[in-house]
RNA sequence: GCUCCCUUCGUCUAGCGGUCCAGGACGCCGCCCUCUCAAGGCGGAAACACGAGUUCGAUUCUCGUAGGGAGCGCCA
């Protein structure tokens, strides 16, 4: 595998948006291209003409850009080979290694029907394996001739030795009356066309395995080496489905989650390298390899891939991070221009929210100005008693030299220490004139954000609101 | 039903016969810090599914049992 060429794929089918499952895939279809100076493939299984939209096939492509996993060759679409799938068609008809089938698929179901009453598993029968008569009216199905002996073995990258016996299998419809190719057949000639050299893919596909290795010795193609890589469960142990929120890639963009979260959590799900827990993509790059994948499913955890996006958040410089912010405001309608720079609003925010989309929420009022007082929070800090903290500080803030937060800190405490009373008198009602509410960041760096004249303003605010209301009393 | 696969704290995992009365991380609980919320520091509770083997010795190897998953399409 290391030697030569390593050639991997990602093969979605456009029937639905990229989900955490298929990313995760991708990922390490990826990594392990990238680890090997090999070639990562990206093709699209749009056979299914009826499920496959244009719309899934933008939102893979969407998805797959967000997080960064460029891939070298493709997209290749199906669809564009069903000339080269019937060539081949052809010349399995022609050597024996497939034939029609005229059995109606009312017979086929009945069979089925029968063989599972009887216990055993249900396939195909061969009724048209040798020399079937054309049904007139019928067109066919073209199937595979499967071998009727031995069994088929292979050894998974990440499940060991896998064995089936042939026995199990049945011979399998690769072409469909109207010549349209199925899946397991179509992935055969691809992965043999693109020179796919490593089949990265989900372990639903194990089963599938053995049937398309048998399909490459007929077609005289070497195999692939193959890794089946566990599944993604939802927090409930079930298996993935709309039903647990967000699965889909693009809905944790929009939730407010850093690509490079997201790829830290999913790598470290069914994979590890001793007890690191953080990974640039570079050391994912550089310490990966598949074959060290769990065979287990794992079960997604949202509070993990909460603590990393924060972890990402305040470690990440805060200008980057900032670059992601800036698509929140747009998208939340906030003009970061009357306000604090983004980086700035990083450098402060970040250890306070888990995801981008808090930090927009928790933003705004740096920005532009709230209406009213959070009930609570005014009814308990802007009572008459705040009158004159606010005042005296208010005084001491007009007059500062330079408006940064340490001078700003400074400001507080010694209010604080003239009037006798600690912090808390000062910053709480300082906190909710500035802000609306009783949280926010520390005092200091929240009149930083605020800027000096949307700070004073709106200290004069919350002074007119105190008063009025010790009049009401 | 049949075939294939899986099984360490609630979750993600380390462990590749003794180093394990099982380590790390998230979450949880407690304490500290503190102008709110966080972040941070310190500490704590929490797991080898079960049963037989093999072995001087099993979390680690084998086989069963139980539980779970996937597949059995003219879907991919």
């Amino acid at each position: 595998m290391e030697t030569i060429n390593v050639r991997t794929r990602f093969a979605p089918s456009p029937t639905g948006n990229l989900h955490v499952g298929g990313a995760r895939t991708a990922l390490f279809c990826y990594l392990q291209a990238r680890a090997v100076k090999g070639v990562f493939i990206l093709r699209i299984e749009d056979t299914d003409l009826e499920r496959s939209t244009p719309e899934s096939v933008q939102a893979i492509l969407d998805g797959m850009r967000w997080l960064g996993l460029d891939y070298d060759e493709g997209p290749y679409y199906q669809t564009k080979r069903f000339g080269r799938y019937a060539e081949v068609v052809a010349a399995l008809l022609e050597d024996g290694k497939a034939y029609h089938c005229y059995c109606s698929k009312e017979r086929i179901d009945a069979l089925r029907e029968e063989q599972m009453k009887a216990g055993v598993k249900p396939r195909y029968d061969g009724h048209c394996r040798d020399d079937a008569e054309p049904v007139k009216g019928v067109k066919p199905v073209v199937r595979f001739r499967n071998p009727l002996e031995g069994d088929v073995i292979f050894d998974d990258l990440v499940r060991g030795r896998i064995s089936i016996s042939n026995g199990e299998l049945d011979d399998l419809v690769i072409a469909r009356p109207d010549g349209s190719p199925t899946y397991n057949f179509t992935v055969v000639v691809d992965d043999m066309d693109m020179g796919v050299t490593l089949v990265i893919r989900g372990d639903d596909h194990i089963n599938n395995t053995p049937r398309q290795i048998n399909i490459y010795r007929a077609l005289g193609a070497g195999l692939p080496e193959f890794a089946h890589v566990p599944m993604i469960l939802g927090g409930d142990g079930a298996r993935l489905s709309k039903r647990h929120g967000a699965v889909g890639v693009l809905q944790y963009r929009d939730d407010g989650y850093l690509p490079q979260a997201l790829l830290n959590y999913l790598v470290r799900l069914g994979w590890s390298h001793g007890d690191q827990e953080i990974f640039s993509l570079q050391e994912m790059i550089d310490k990966f390899d598949i074959r060290d994948v769990n065979r287990k499913a794992s079960a997604f955890n949202t509070e993990k891939l909460d603590w990393l996006n924060q972890q990402y958040m305040k470690n990440l410089p805060a200008g980057e991070v900032a670059q992601h912010l800036a698509w929140y405001f747009e998208r939340a309608g906030i003009d970061p221009a009357p306000g604090p720079s983004l980086a700035d609003l990083v450098s402060v925010q970040a250890d306070r929210v888990k995801t981008l989309r808090e930090m927009t929420d928790q933003s705004r009022v740096f920005y532009e100005n709230f209406n009213e007082y959070d009930a609570g929070a005014a009814r308990k800090h802007l009572r008459p008693v705040a009158e004159q903290p606010l005042r005296a500080i208010g005084g001491r803030l007009a007059d500062l030299a330079k408006w940064d937060p340490e001078r700003l800190n400074e400001a507080v405490r010694i209010t604080a220490e003239e009037l006798g009373v600690g912090m808390g008198k000062i910053a709480q009602p300082l906190r909710v004139a500035l802000t609306g509410t009783a949280i926010s960041p520390s005092i200091d760096k929240t009149l930083w954000l605020a800027g000096r004249e949307r700070s004073l303003a709106r200290i004069r605010r919350a002074l007119e609101y105190v008063m009025a209301r010790a009049a009401a009393n």
